[in-house]
Formats: structure tokens, sequence, C-alpha cells
DNA sequence: ATTATTGTTGGTAG
DNA sequence: TCTACCAACAATAA
């Protein structure tokens, strides 16, 4: 699911549904995706609680409550929250406590005089409901959020500068340089950018990372645009996964390689390489 | 049966 | 302190 297009959809849904809503009851039995603290504590800690900002940062959610706890979210590879409207009969799953294949955790919120169940639903368990008292270190230090700070490409081009070893896309992806980028959207900005991924980061010059952070608001942008749509097209990336078919750009057959461990689709004919 | 998958994290080495 | 690399985590779908 999650990059940063799929989790700021996450977020906004989350918010419509919980923002300002009171903890009524929180269950879960998974300690590896509530650690580090117990799944009795986590839920204890939760309940009773007013549910007063839902912010996004890079891949991160972060609930802030009333107490000035924080719950912060991340979808790892498969995560999603669906909700369970109570009081909806047309919806067979909406028995109170029946449980969706995959479930790992639910928080059922009160607004309104009206309850609801939040689902955290997670096939790989992968993600994380980490509660905490303060901001955490995996949310502290991320870098710029491209759609909420905006890209500073003087900045960009700095950190960038640093990493002669590494190649553009890995830089991309690096949380700390900017945050939620992930390997689709650096696949597509950098198609759009007509930047090699195999690129050295440090040689892309100003014109060039000018470029990618144009090229990453667009992807961005269409992606968002797409998740808000009212029947996604499941399929709304021109390059990634696209191995072998026609460059939409130059009709060259996009090239499938692997760059530091992940799948890499790009266009030998109008992605310049930079070393 | 084999291979690939939209992501972090913790260890290690330099 | 920073960068780079790797294994681990887990469950499908093709």
């Amino acid at each position: 699911m999650p990059e940063l297009p799929e989790v700021e959809h996450v977020r906004r849904r989350l918010a419509t549904w919980a923002r300002r809503a009171r903890i009524v009851s929180a269950a879960t039995t998974d300690a590896r995706i509530v650690r580090p603290l117990a799944p009795r504590t986590f839920v204890t800690r939760l309940e009773g609680r007013t549910i007063a900002d839902i912010a996004r940062r890079g891949k991160w959610i972060r609930c802030l409550l009333d107490d000035d706890q924080r719950l912060f979210i991340h979808l790892g590879m498969t995560g999603w929250i669906e909700r369970e409207a109570s009081a909806d009969r047309s919806n067979p799953h909406a028995a109170a406590g029946h449980h969706l294949r995959f479930e790992r955790a639910r928080i059922v919120v009160a607004r309104r005089g009206k309850e609801s169940a939040i689902v955290y639903v997670d096939p790989r368990r992968w993600g994380r409901l980490v509660l905490a008292r303060e901001d955490i270190p995996s949310w502290t230090t991320l870098g710029p959020d491209p759609l909420a700070d905006g890209i500073d490409v003087s900045l960009l081009a700095g950190k960038l500068a640093r990493r002669p070893r590494t190649s553009i896309k890995e830089a991309l992806m690096d949380q700390k340089v900017l945050a939620g980028v992930g390997n689709i959207q650096a696949i597509e900005a950098l198609w759009r950018a007509r930047v090699d991924p195999r690129s050295r980061a440090s040689a892309i010059d100003r014109t060039g990372v000018g470029a990618i952070a144009r090229g990453l608001r667009w992807t961005i942008d269409r992606t968002l645009a797409d998740l808000s749509r009212a029947r996604p097209d499941g399929d709304p990336f021109l390059v990634y996964g696209h191995k072998g078919e026609p460059c939409p750009r130059c009709r060259t057959p996009l090239r499938r390689i692997e760059l530091g461990g992940r799948t890499t689709t790009f266009c030998p004919g109008c992605q310049i390489l930079k070393r």
C-alpha cells in the first residue's frame, strides 16, 4: 500500500472518522506491532482518551491525544486502516466484535454519540502502532515532507552532494533526505525528470535536482488524485511495473534492474545517466 | 516449487 | 557521527 500519497490518503480518511473522537475501547494481542509496549499497556493507555489531531510526516501518521500521548502509525508494506460503522446494518462485516482477515488491532471510537471501529489490518505485520509520551526518533529524524513542507531545491542538492557513492534513486528513498519517497515514487519521479536512476546522487546538477523536485510533486499529486477518485485506477503508474512495455515518452522498451536490493524500472532511451 | 513484493530496523564495518 | 551494506521481519500472488 503505502508511500507518501497512500499514507496521506489514509490520514485523511482517519481524520474524517476519528478526529475529536473519544476512544471507548481498544483491542490487540499483537506484541510485535505495538512494541515496545505490551498489548495490555497499549490498550489501557488508549482507553478514555480523545484524539485531538492527526498529522502525517513521510510515511508516518501521528495521532495526538488529549493527555499529550502520541500514537504513531506506520503501515509497513501491507498495512491499512478500515472503519466499521457499528450502526451500519447493510454491511455484513459491521457487527460489533466481528474481525477481519489479518486484523491486528481495533480501536472503538465515539463521536456525537455514534460509535465506530477503526481497524488496523496488516497481513505481513511489518507495520507499527507506537504509543509514546513524546515524539519518537523515527518521526523526528525524518527529512522534509514533499507535500507538507515542499521541496527546497538548494537543501536537497546539498544533501545529494554529500553522497558520492549511492545512486540518486537510493538517495531519494532515504527518509532523512526526503520523507515519504519510496520505490514507486522514486521510479516515477526520475522518469519524469529524465534522470537515470543509476546516476550518482552527487553527480546531479542544479537543473537536474530541480527537475527531480518537480517530478516528485508530479507523481505524488497524480497518485493522490487517483486515490481520491471514487473508483481508483489501481495502476496509475506510467513506469513502475511496466517492464518491457514501450516508454510512454520515447517508445524505447522499459528496462528493469535492481538497485540497492529494490526493483527499479526505467527507460534506457530518455533517462540520462550522470556519473 | 520458485520468485518477487509499494519498508524499516539493527548490526557491522569503515 | 555519518555513510554503506546486509539480513531479518511475513504472507501472499504470479
